[in-house]
DNA sequence: TTGACTCCCATAAAATCCCATGTTAACCCA
DNA sequence: TGGGTTAACATGGGATTTTATGGGAGTCAA
């Protein structure tokens, strides 16, 4: 199972060009297509990534949802319809496009987040505040962690 | 499942390497990934650590929440953002990340400390202090340790 | 032609591999 | 049981490879 660990960040170069964690690029190897999936958050300033057979459970997951929720429309739509394929160039990179960059406020550098399964793009600035943020709350909460349910394996 | 056991202390040389204990190589043994997931505690000053398969399971968990909650965002952006992922060369040693390292007060030497299945990696100092301060509270309450009950998978 | 995009190459820094060595622990055998 | 031999381990240093990153040449379409 690969997965998207730590934090990395990169420079953008005037072409719009970052290159991808090496590591995250492993995570990736051996799909079919050689190259990451993102789209816009709907609830934050960051760019969601993840792995093209991501996209096919997470369309599964959308099913499960209630059909004609005004929930499960507005993810589809938001989700789906502006999400874009990027390939990995012959040195690790990808190109951003604009529209993405511009959402995440990403100009000079850009930081890879991982999330187990996914991972996320942010402008560094605006990702040390999410950080320190979650961070704090989680320092109050705890126990939340433990919350999180076991595999069988232990 | 595997097994972290007793403390042991290694240097740490200019280049930021430390082996990793013999027995703490062999309950790693066997994974998808040949080496440790780090990431700072956020409550002592000491780095946690496991082996992949658990933070796979995490992210199973994770999976579990709602894909876009709240709670799912922060959990990830604490547990896996953090993380590193530490790979054992041929000699058995990881490259402490200077990050994690000065969390933890690590100069020349760490102690990796096992706690079943996981383990933690402290300066020596830092952990002697820690390990007294520990006994004595045990000391104080009479603290015992009750066993969990086995599931039938195991 | 101009702009966007894709390859390809160059380079510096960092991560990784490889080998050598002293030391300790395990093993074997008479 | 004692002594010698092996094997495993921790640790240092050098050599090699990978990465990130910049720039230029070629391609294609509007």
């Amino acid at each position: 199972m690969a997965l998207f660990i730590s934090t990395f960040v990169n420079k953008v170069d005037r072409k719009g060009r970052v290159s991808v964690p090496a590591s995250f690029r492993a995570a990736l190897r051996g799909q079919s297509f050689n190259g990451i999936v993102a789209f816009r958050s709907y609830r934050e300033a960051t760019i969601e990534g993840c792995a093209i057979d991501r996209m096919e459970e997470l369309s599964r997951g959308l099913d499960a949802l209630d059909q004609f929720s005004e929930e499960q429309d507005q993810l589809a739509s938001t989700i789906f319809a502006d999400a874009h394929q990027l390939a990995i160039d012959g040195d690790g990179r990808i190109t951003l496009p604009p529209l993405l960059a511009e959402h995440a406020g990403i100009t000079d550098a850009a930081a890879f987040v991982g999330r187990g399964a996914t991972f996320q793009v942010w402008a560094p600035d605006t990702f040390a505040a999410h950080q320190e943020e979650a961070r704090k709350r989680a320092a109050e909460r705890g126990a939340t962690l433990r919350l999180v349910p076991r595999g069988k394996s232990e």
